[in-house]
DNA sequence: TGTCTTCCGTGAACGCCGTTAACCGTAAAT
DNA sequence: ATTTACGGTTAACGGCGTTCACGGAAGACA
């Protein structure tokens, strides 16, 4: 772990203004392509390839990255609640991931509505490194720890699944779960498949604006889980609270 | 309303050819462009332009004419349960939905995972056209008719949402719901979110494959829908029937 | 029937795009 | 001091959406 020498500081630096550049695109509306990002850097499209190998790469580069700004956001955001209140975390956060959402759908498009299934393994890989992903799993973990929740029992669950928590290929540290609730994670998953829909939804517009605008959904969404968490009791606080965060 | 000219045939006929070469390309996984669509009929890109302004609008004709396809299949497939079962025509649909959706995943994003918010008119038309949404909306009113379910008050509601379900702008007949009972629609839209969120995140892949595979994360979004819609005391046989169509 | 017009196709061209190849100065490594 | 690796260049290929000028053929109409 020696210092890094000036070429290779020089690299990163590289790589951070490429990330810049295609950010900057983005939040503009204009496209992504390599001949832009080279042109906002200064130099050529094909510069870029000392950098990366084609342009799915500089996507996957860039969504990464975006992926790790958009839970650092929620991170920020979530220090403004006591560490002791994992949930009123999670609701802030979720909050949060709306809110960039809207802000940003071209971003949240890249991350997480390109189909991860057909292209190679890279893009596998990064559905366990998601770096948001880790983050929304250590506060349920949190959640669960301060205050369990009940959850299905692994033979309780359809075969397939069973199997598939036992290895799971989502994105978190699995000897942090106890042992004896890996049906825990079915819990996570469902959590995280009903947050992702709403999401989506409204960033594809698939629905009436006013409603998608009144953040209405979000809010229905999150009364129907907040029991699934063991939280009925304190749904009232995590309403108000997240209502005092759908704006931002 | 007199018999269409000679050219008007030629013309409607050519127009469906388009939409047959888009679709080839599309399920054999080609890009979807221009120039391979004419191609593939035998003329020049630019003799597309006799048919379509631009290649959003082939986008949109073509996303039409696809939930167009995807309704009849449902409506084919529900054809197997007696008329006087919606609820079990309802199920049917929306697993042939989701296996539509698998099995042509790229069909399913163009129609469904296409931004509607940020373009034209046209596109916003579509959200109140759409095939498959007077579909879904047909038979959740059949199934109301039937065996009425409880559904909040406009005043219960949010401001904001009370306001857009009193001129909405869903694809549904408005004079086709009861007076007093527009708080129905409410549910209804909450219901087609949690069916698009949960067929987008498996056709986009944010999730276990293996997990994706089962069908379970269908499965368990139907199980927590029964109920709101008055089919507590069905679930058992819906639930079966579901079984039997989810390979399909 | 003959003329006029509208429709539907063409080829050429423009400016984008991703990608490859050959080339070269400079900074690091030896 | 020499070699090597790195990071940039220009030129070019094929493909994309799109525009334009052109022409033939089919329908409309006298």
């Amino acid at each position: 772990m020696r210092a890094p020498t000036r070429r290779e500081r020089q690299r990163e630096e590289t790589y951070a203004e490429i990330v810049r550049a295609s950010r900057e695109l983005l939040t503009e509306g204009a496209e992504l392509s390599l001949r832009a990002v080279a042109g906002r850097m200064g130099l050529t499209a094909p510069a870029l390839y000392r950098y990366v190998a084609s342009y799915q790469e500089l996507v996957d580069l860039v969504a990464f990255e975006i992926d790790k700004a958009a839970t650092q956001r929620m991170a920020e955001a979530a220090e403004a609640i006591p560490a002791d209140d994992p949930a009123g975390r999670l609701v802030v956060s979720a909050a949060v991931f709306r809110s960039w959402a809207h802000q940003q759908p071209r971003e949240f498009t890249l991350v997480f509505a390109n189909p991860v299934a057909d292209t190679a393994c890279v893009r596998r890989e990064l559905l366990t490194a998601a770096t948001s992903g880790h983050y929304f799993h250590d506060l349920l973990l949190q959640m669960w720890d301060q205050h369990p929740f009940p959850h299905p029992e692994l033979d309780e669950l359809e075969p397939q699944v069973a199997e598939a928590l036992k290895d799971p290929l989502i994105p978190i540290d699995i000897e942090k779960v106890p042992d004896g609730h890996r049906g825990m994670l079915w819990v996570f998953i469902r959590a995280w498949a009903a947050l992702y829909g709403v999401v989506t939804l409204e960033v594809f517009g698939h629905m009436d604006p006013r409603i998608i605008e009144s953040g209405a959904m979000f809010t229905s969404m999150l009364r129907e889980w907040l029991p699934q968490l063991g939280l009925a009791d304190e749904a009232e606080r995590l309403e108000a609270l997240l209502r005092s965060h759908l704006a931002g």
